[in-house]
RNA sequence: AGAGUGGGUCGGGCGGUCGCCGGUUCGUCUUAGGCGGGCCGGAGGAAAGUCCGAGCAGGACAGGGCACGGUGAUGGUCAAUGGCCACCGGGGGCGACCCCAGGGAAAGUGCCACAGAAACUACACAGCCGAUGGCCCCGGCUUGCCGGGGCACAGGCAACGGUGAAAUGGUGCGGCAAGAGCGCACCGCGGCGCCGGUGACGGCGCCGGCAGGGCAAACCCCACCGCCUGCAAGACCAAAAAGCUGGUACUCGGCCCGGGUAUUAACAGCAGGUAGGUCGCUUGUCGAAAGACAGAGCCGACUGGCAACAGUCGGUCAAGAUAAAUGGCCGCCGCCUGCCUCAAAAGGCAGGAUACAGAACUCGGCUUACAGACCCACUCUUUUU
RNA sequence: GGCCCCAUCGUCUAGGCAGGUCUAGGACACCGGGUUUUCAACCCGGCAACAGGGGUUCGAAUCCCCUUGGGGCUA
């Protein structure tokens, strides 16, 4: 856990860290390498800016307007407060996992799971995540 | 104390820290611009559904009508409305109070299943009576009349028909051959008059014996309202590629005009308007500023009004994103429940709840969703005094 | 964001605009039986639906209103 009560690392997070075009999407989506677990989908791409950059796409299955806009929050915050924990240079998209059956009980409850995600539970998947991307994307090369 | 009705308010708060969006200002590098710092502002009562009404923008348009859509008691109110207020009528509730698209069925068309004689149509059908006439039989006798019985021929009647959601007004008494508003009483209905009310309508009185079923959220008729499309409206800037014109070279030609071919990796211009961007777009106008003025703007007080609301005065100026800002973490307080200390106030401990929901051009309403808390007015029941 | 449309058995649909024996019809699927040595095909029978809530009406799948859930067009 991050030591907020002592010496601080500040990051920020300006618009230019941040996908904001659909072809940017879809540029990450065609060459990404592409890693899950049972919360978190990311999609990771080199580019040639030589900072990281984030995009996030939460469909509309997840809830209404206020649910997916907490959702987006939380999973900015987290990238915000790990940048020097991954590899620069990298696109990275971040989806919530597909939960298959959609009508059973068993995916209501995952989904209960993830409108309710907290901060911490976000960050330590993301950060799995991105060590066996970056793993899986060196072993390609 | 319990049960309930109507209306209104709030929708956790404070601090620290790291961020995000917009505005402004300062510093710095500097061509635009980038980076860093300060200050200010940064979701809701429903921001939602997109059900109405406006502003605004573009298009259409002499005027009028048709068509289409909407609304529908009355009187107000509002920029406007299908909203809101008051009142009337009908229905529901013991009551506070709630609900109602609530014009027209003697303009026309259509429908009314099943059941029923019949669903708007006839002096129908089934039926009742047959007093009065007529015919037949019996008895009496004064021999053409009386009495009794029968027929259902003339004729009279519309109660009865039990089905249905609905059947030519209902109940009771009288009346009659049988009956019937045929007569009467009360209720309902219609017309007239008077009174009250701006009006819908209500009250009272008189008269009429009853007009004639329902459905218009069926077509329709009447009255009133409404042009169409929507900020992804619309305005501006404008890459690339292609196009056109010029230029250049060659050619037809004595030369100009003109035509043809080539060049487009030698170049210039052009409109169109795509990708993309800016404005619209966050109160507006004027002003250097202070400020002034204007807003269907918001808040409060007063006045008028039963009220919706209006007027005056004072204060206030309020998010502006576009893969879409308003968040993460920490601490404290607050809310609810239980236990303990305690006369109470209060304190301590443990647990729990924190809903519905996110601006997208802007307003006024409506509808729908919602944890919990509070306030005001009122009704009913029970107990005590 | 704006503007529209739709909702009927497990699936595709008829009925709706002219409300009534509509306890909603048909096809495919499923289940049971028959036929066949068996299977297929065929025949017979069965199961199964008006998205939810109000209103109008004597009566609503149908007409009106409100929700809910799908789908389309528009740069």
């Amino acid at each position: 856990m991050r030591n907020y009560g002592g010496k601080l690392k500040r990051f920020n997070l300006s618009k230019k860290k941040r996908l904001a075009k659909g072809e940017q999407f879809k540029a990450v989506l065609a060459r990404a390498v592409c890693m899950s677990n049972g919360l978190l989908r990311l999609y990771m791409a080199e580019n040639d800016c030589g900072y990281p950059r984030l995009g996030i796409s939460v469909g509309r299955e997840w809830g209404g307007a206020v649910v997916r806009s907490r959702l987006k929050r939380v999973l900015r915050e987290v990238f915000r407060q790990s940048q020097d924990e991954i590899p620069a240079g990298f696109d990275y998209l971040v989806m919530l996992s597909r939960s298959r059956s959609d009508k059973s009980d068993k995916a209501e409850r995952a989904r209960e799971v993830v409108r309710r995600l907290s901060f911490e539970q976000a960050r330590a998947s993301f950060l799995t995540l991105v060590k066996a991307a970056a793993a899986k994307a060196t072993r390609e090369e």
